[in-house]
DNA sequence: AATGAATGAGTTTTCATTCAT
DNA sequence: CATGAATGAAAACTCATTCAT
């Protein structure tokens, strides 16, 4: 049940640790902006700053691990829904479910583009990419979602809507405006 | 014909400065990004780093003179295309410039959230709202842009199609991505 | 015995660092100043400039502690003293002690003065006039000191004497400096 | 009437500016420290600040200047009393005059030393020094003051006393520390 | 002569990372 | 393995001093 699938057999404490440090990065970063120290993470966790870097060699190998276990959340939901008997509510629900849960986060994502991290080939993204995209083609092939897209843009308008959120500031037009979004995905007489 | 209107009356050497060093900043922070240093800026725009300090007190201040330098141009663009003759192609064609124009640089505005600031009530920024605002509600009364969303929804839109551009890797990607969200804006049946 | 007594119970070797910072930092004051930089210092330790930030987190810290640590080793020897046979020659002897430690040394306090910290109200320092009213009050009944001055007074000459003397070039300036003052403390006829 | 006694022949603007330029800087280093800014004081005095280090090529000649000027202030009014009638009260006045004068102000001799300066030695001085030795031989004459002390103590003290004043805060205990100094300065049975 | 913009060395402070305990 | 102290390379910012206007 853990996010790590390298084959280190860990000590018991060790994986706890390990998974504790995750959640707890998850909610500081979350919450406090990527620019949260590691110190502040060490002491949120309870535990030594020398224990954060054991685990996790660099500040950006934390952030890259915290990205990957929130898409692999993400993948899991995905899964879930991809045998759902709607499969354009199953696609449309999904996406902005998505939206609603980090939208209001902070962007995580940003952080390691800027850091020169390409998110898009991380080893998490590719089963989350998957997954997505099975909903995808489900849901063209059922005509709800227009055909000439794939998962690229799939990905960039999540990214985008994730951060058109932040960007609004009141309920009604972050509804709006996902809705625009939505809109925008349904197959429609021009490119059906 | 400069960029700042601020009423400070300075000597010629000290404006050229002033100005230089907000093109050089926009340049450095859209290609470095904004954890770009002011050394790095000083150094890029040819003055010592004392000069930097005496025209932005902060880095902060640079940040937001940049961001609204920016909107300010911006502005005026969206004015030049208030009294086109197809409303909606205005509309759509400002759009699309805009995100081209920003999609690949850094992320301003995330930065100035990031601190704190609140972009949305700078200065420059009720002119860009404003000018945007014409050219919106032009497009909805030519029909072509829905009539359920306003200029809040149209904003975090903005910002949400940059970013989705900056993510998006090859061209034809990027314009799908654009479509998509521009899509969206047109009235259709659902909600003309 | 170590001369701090807050309640961090710290590694044997940070308590060590610590203490030695606090040495080094009297001794840098001392001799260069209290302009000295925190370099300087951590360089005299032999420790890094973070090591001195560690244990002290602004320089005013650095800076408080040395003048607390001061004030508690003269409160040390006061209470010493406190239980002398003679106490006028206890009082007079603690008087000259204390200007003569400090006499020749930069002047701690000032600097605080102009950083805006209230000395007089530092916790040390109640230690220290407490010892010190003693010795005084004893030396006023046994007659050997003017009934009419209280700590104030004397901690603004005590002050004042330190001053004299870093003024004065020569020893026997410096001796008949501080006679002068503590003649004018003796009791005598017209203020007895 | 100016300060200056360099054989220059100033421009009528120049000589105007350089006195302006020291009264404020008076006023400046002392209601704010000799920390204040070449800046400060420009401003303060309406001059840029290519004046000031026109006309004081450091910041420490500008200190010094200040104190010089000071210096010969306080010697003019000792000239004043130098034939006054009662040497003793004539002595024991200046002496309360020039530490109720300074002691509330910031030292400046202090940043001298610190700068390295030696203030003792400063041209200015000797004036000052000439003209307090007048008084105190005159009053040590008279039987008002101690003989075993001369100069050099008496400068030392006034610098204590000045310092001493600083760190009381009633008026009451400032009245009651000079007293004690000055009781100590008047000639008793024991020193005659 | 006066002005004030430019300079850049110097200072404090932060924080990712290392390493002795 | 965990801990948290030590490290030191940045980075932002200040200010005395210089020099073009």
């Amino acid at each position: 049940m853990s996010t790590a699938d390298s084959a280190r057999p860990l000590r018991a404490d060790a994986r706890r640790n390990h998974d504790r440090l995750l959640e707890v990065a998850d909610t500081v970063f979350a919450e406090r902006g990527v620019a949260a120290t590691s110190d502040e993470i060490a002491r949120a966790a309870g535990v030594g700053i020398g224990t954060v870097f054991r685990h996790f060699p660099t500040k950006e190998a934390l952030l890259t691990a915290v990205y990957q276990a929130r898409l692999q959340r993400l993948a899991g939901r995905a899964a879930e829904l991809a045998t759902a008997d709607d499969p354009g509510a199953a696609f449309f629900d999904y996406f902005r479910a998505v939206v609603e849960q980090y939208g209001q986060k902070a962007a995580i994502a940003d952080a390691l583009v800027e850091a020169g991290v390409d998110v898009r080939a991380e080893a998490g993204g590719f089963r989350f990419r998957d997954a997505f995209e099975v909903l995808l083609r489900r849901a063209q092939e059922a005509g709800a979602v227009r055909r000439d897209i794939g998962v690229p843009e799939l990905i960039a308008l999540l990214v985008g809507a994730t951060r058109a959120v932040e960007h609004a500031d009141t309920e009604p037009v972050r509804a709006r405006t996902v809705a625009i979004v939505l809109d925008g995905l349904r197959a429609s007489a021009s490119h059906a």
